[in-house]
DNA sequence: CTGAGAACGTA
DNA sequence: CGTACGTTCTCAGC
């Protein structure tokens, strides 16, 4: 190896490749206006362009490609090539070269220059030259990369660059847009073409290229020509051979020879240009900084800039320090005391110590600590009482900051012992969800292992920390790792959270409610259980009846829960009419089987949804059976990390699902009761949230002041989108256009109006023009919204929440559009969520001010559900409507329903 | 035993 | 070809 070809910049260990330079060298070549071409295609022009109306869609993903092609390829030396618009050989020799190919499109305009421009800013080389073609460059420089020993990668549109590919050289050919870019190496070129990459010019000189306006030899595709080619070694071979060749082909190429000869000198990339640039000169630089942020800022990059400057990172990320320090035990309170004295001011990570207890719950056996430059473990199992009220005078201490991972759990988990949790500042959990609320999973050992680059395992090797604690105890080695990571990661979250603008969140609602819904949890919800066991059997006896009815209708039994072998009887052997196509055949869903019934009126139906309905309803009675605990309440638990719009979820069971629509799944709700020693449940519901929001953020004159009239809201809009007074608004109008308005909050199209209305798609699309065209506010609210998330790369809520959608600048489709309604939906949902989130500390505190003994027991999206103590009813409900109405300062009043009866169905309304 | 897919309950 | 969730069931694969 010629070590002098060798010599690499030695900032080249900076690069995101992390190639010393040492390491193998790898060249990135590519096709500029190729590929330009590609992502102009593959996004949507309308939706990029700057306030001046200069379209960006072909710059940004053509960036955004080079941004992916850098992080995924990690290449050590980057070029970019591209035509000039003067002649070139190639059109000298042959005036119809690239003849005939449709207009460039106005869209595209600049942006060519544009691209360069950000290269520039980039430091990555660009290069053209007079009379010659990109191909040529992109030639010449895989050439000169070779003679490096340089890993070359082209990434070209032209299937010219196959000539290319040998051993060194690879060619990433798109096929489709710019985000899925296979590699082609010499194999992937035979089994497509049936030659090997060498002949390639060969077999393409006497098939044609459309795409340059060479016409090839008639009747010859590509199996003829490699037939051909591999039958007498290459087109001089063919050509040697050519009086030999029979059949109407073979008169058809000697007809074409100039032809041929004519493409393939035309198609023969030059490889020994004179380049002005060295080898050297293509390292990969990092970007200059403000050249990049001044050009992004016109072009409106904001997504893409921070893709960018993430790849590149300022330095290389510091490795945060590891291995952990020693540990001790303290196990007297004096020592606790003293532990914690001499680091007084610091944030201390703390995790607790579990085991798992009979019936699956956690038992709380230490606690460990983690500060600066030392860890410590409390083993709460074998303290004496005065080291446990130490312990607990610390944990309780608002002056003592802590950092814990999953405080709501803590909490609890504390709660049991009789130990106040107070003082916390930071939830790791929490901090990471705010950061990245789309994340599925925010558990310790993810976010460690994402923010930190650390294992939450401690490593294998004995180290001091371990031998200190004595290994004899299970718990506290991975406990006082796990204290010793929150402590890092808070450390590390802080700035994020701050960068994302959560820290009021995190803080001021997030944090608090933590405790808030901790009592919820550990207070539950009383059932009837005489209630819920009848229930069971009813809905058991319904089931056994539309089972025998559906086995009558058909003749045999079937699994009436197996949506496979349903498909079978409905589609084989009814043969009824296909519904819509699934991955597994045809649905059976709900929707399908009643367009089935109205088309058929098979009876094998009628007992097939009465199944569906009472077995679903018998499921969820047998989860909530299960989940009755020995107290004779359900304790659901709330998940506050989970949904990406800033909503809470339910879980173990699902409480937020409980059936309301119909009147038998709203027996289940009776089940729910007031707990002894309590006067009756209350529940509080906003009306219509999530509509209130869209007029307050779209600040449509006509929709603020409906609400503001206090007027029946989809009547109103019935009568503007239908012109009639809002007496003649029939209900079949008012239901329509409340399926709209809830749909456009999520992004509904015409289609799927139509579908959801059974109305015909112009139907649908007029009644969203008359929608739009009364309440234009609105459109243009959820035009912007869209711009706006586009931009900023996130979406927020009233409360400042965002939302990151990175896929609005996908070239799929599919994911862009899925972007585009979670867009719309975010900020609306998750206001909603905010919302009502300040509404739960604002009654919580109500209640703790007021010293109430009544209790806030659920949540469910827009609803409260309380349980009202003896004499305490018109208190509360007092406090409760005011402070859910004073959670937000909106353009429109927050209206509160409330209810009051001894079961959550008699409660509601 | 696990994961995917289908189905369906809520807001 | 309407957002956000959680749970249950079946079925295929381990």
């Amino acid at each position: 190896m010629s070590s002098s070809a060798q010599t690499s910049k030695a900032r080249a260990s900076s690069t995101p490749a992390g190639n010393g330079a040492d390491g193998p060298q790898r060249l990135l070549v590519i096709d500029g206006h190729s590929m330009a071409f590609r992502a102009f295609y593959a996004l949507p022009a309308e939706n990029f362009a700057t306030d001046t109306g200069q379209h960006t869609n072909a710059v940004y993903g053509f960036v955004s490609m080079l941004i992916r092609m850098i992080s995924d390829q990690k290449p050590t030396h980057v070029a970019v090539a591209f035509d000039l618009d003067t002649p070139t050989f190639r059109s000298e020799e042959y005036a119809e070269y690239k003849g005939g190919r449709n207009k460039t499109p106005e869209e595209f305009y600049g942006q060519i220059d544009l691209i360069q421009k950000v290269m520039e800013a980039m430091n990555i080389p660009h290069l053209s030259l007079d009379g010659y073609e990109a191909d040529d460059i992109i030639a010449t420089l895989a050439a000169r990369g070779e003679d490096a020993d340089a890993e070359v990668l082209v990434v070209s549109g032209d299937r010219d660059a196959f000539q290319l590919i040998n051993d060194k050289t690879h060619v990433l050919y798109p096929k489709k847009g710019v985000s899925d870019i296979p590699p082609m190496d010499a194999d992937a070129v035979e089994s497509k073409y049936f030659v090997r990459p060498e002949r390639y010019s060969d077999l393409a000189a006497l098939v044609g290229e459309t795409a340059d306006n060479l016409p090839g030899v008639p009747g010859v595709g590509p199996k003829t020509a490699a037939k051909w080619l591999n039958l007498y070694g290459d087109l001089e071979g063919v050509f040697e051979n050519i009086d030999s060749i029979k059949g109407k082909v073979g008169e058809s190429l000697r007809a074409h020879v100039d032809d041929v000869k004519r493409n393939r000198k035309l198609n023969h990339l030059l490889r020994d240009l004179e380049l002005p640039v060295a080898f050297d000169a293509l390292t990969l630089d990092r970007p200059n900084r403000e050249a990049v942020e001044e050009l992004f800022d016109a072009l409106q990059f904001n997504t893409l800039r921070k893709r960018l400057f993430d790849l590149f990172g300022e330095e290389e990320e510091a490795v945060e320090e590891d291995p952990m320090p020693e540990s001790e035990r303290l196990d007297t309170a004096d020592g606790i005391d003293a532990w914690f004295a001499s680091r007084a001011g610091q944030t201390f990570g703390l995790h607790l110590a579990t085991v798992q207890s009979s019936g699956g719950a956690h038992d709380v056996v230490g606690l460990a600590f983690a500060a600066d430059g030392a860890t410590a473990y409390v083993d709460l199992e074998h303290a004496d009482q005065a080291t446990e009220e130490a312990l607990a005078a610390i944990l309780g201490a608002a002056g003592v900051a802590k950092a814990v991972h999953d405080f709501k759990l803590a909490y609890k988990l504390l709660g049991e012992r009789g130990i106040d949790l107070a003082g916390v500042v930071d939830d790791t959990m929490i901090s990471a969800y705010l950061i990245q609320p789309d994340r599925r999973s925010h558990e310790l050992a993810d976010i460690a292992q994402v923010h930190l680059r650390l294992t939450l395992d401690a490593a294998d090797d004995a180290d001091d920390g371990q031998l200190a604690l004595g290994l004899e105890d299970d718990a506290a080695v991975p406990a006082v790792r796990a204290a010793y990571i929150v402590r890092l990661l808070t450390l590390h979250l802080a700035g994020q959270v701050v960068e994302h603008g959560a820290s009021g969140l995190l803080t001021e609602m997030e944090l608090p409610l933590a405790v808030t819904l901790a009592h919820m949890e550990r207070t539950g919800i009383a059932v009837d259980g005489e209630k819920l066991d009848e229930l069971l059997g009813d809905f058991t006896k319904t089931i056994e009846a539309a089972t025998k009815e559906a086995y009558d209708a058909i003749g045999h039994e079937v699994n009436l829960s197996s949506p496979k072998q349903l498909q079978g009887v409905l589609f084989d052997e009814l043969e009824l009419p296909k519904t819509k196509k699934i991955k597994t055949g045809y649905t059976t869903d709900a929707d399908s089987l009643q367009d089935l019934l109205v088309k058929t009126q098979h009876p094998f139906l009628v007992a097939l949804m009465a199944y569906r309905d009472a077995t679903k309803l018998r499921q969820t009675v047998e989860g909530l059976r299960k989940a009755v605990g020995d107290d004779g309440r359900i304790h659901t638990t709330y998940a506050q990390t989970v949904a990406a719009t800033g909503r809470l979820s339910s879980l173990n069971p699902n409480l937020q699902n409980i059936p309301v629509r119909s009147e038998e799944g709203r027996r289940i709700r009776g089940v729910f009761v007031v707990g002894d020693g309590y006067e009756t449940l209350l529940t509080a519901d906003y009306s219509q949230i999530e509509m209130r929001i869209m007029a307050h953020l779209s600040g449509d004159e006509g929709l603020i002041q409906a609400y503001r009239d206090g007027e029946d809201l989809h009547r109103f809009v019935g009568s503007h989108v239908f012109d009639v007074a809002p007496e003649d608004v029939t209900s079949e109008m008012r239901s329509k256009v409340k399926a709209m308005s809830y749909g456009l909050a999520y992004g509904l199209s015409s289609f799927g109006l139509s579908k959801q209305l059974k109305i015909s798609v112009d139907e649908a699309r007029s009644l969203m023009k008359d929608y739009f065209d009364r309440f234009g506010a609105v459109r243009e609210y959820l035009r912007g919204v869209v711009g706006q998330a586009r931009q900023d790369g996130f979406t927020s809520t009233i409360e400042g929440r965002r939302r990151y959608l990175p896929d609005l600048g996908s070239d799929n489709r599919q994911l862009r559009d899925m972007a585009e309604r979670a867009a719309l939906n975010a900020p609306i949902q998750g206001s909603a969520a905010d919302i009502i989130k300040r509404a739960m500390l604002g009654v919580q505190a109500g209640i703790d001010e007021a010293g109430l003994a009544s209790r806030m027991l659920l949540q469910v999206h827009d609803e409260l559900v309380f349980e009202v103590a003896e004499g305490e009813l018109e208190p509360l409900e007092t406090l409760v409507r005011e402070r859910m109405a004073a959670a937000a300062e909106l353009a429109v009043p927050l209206e509160v329903q409330v209810g009051i009866g001894r079961s959550w169905h008699d409660a509601g309304h």
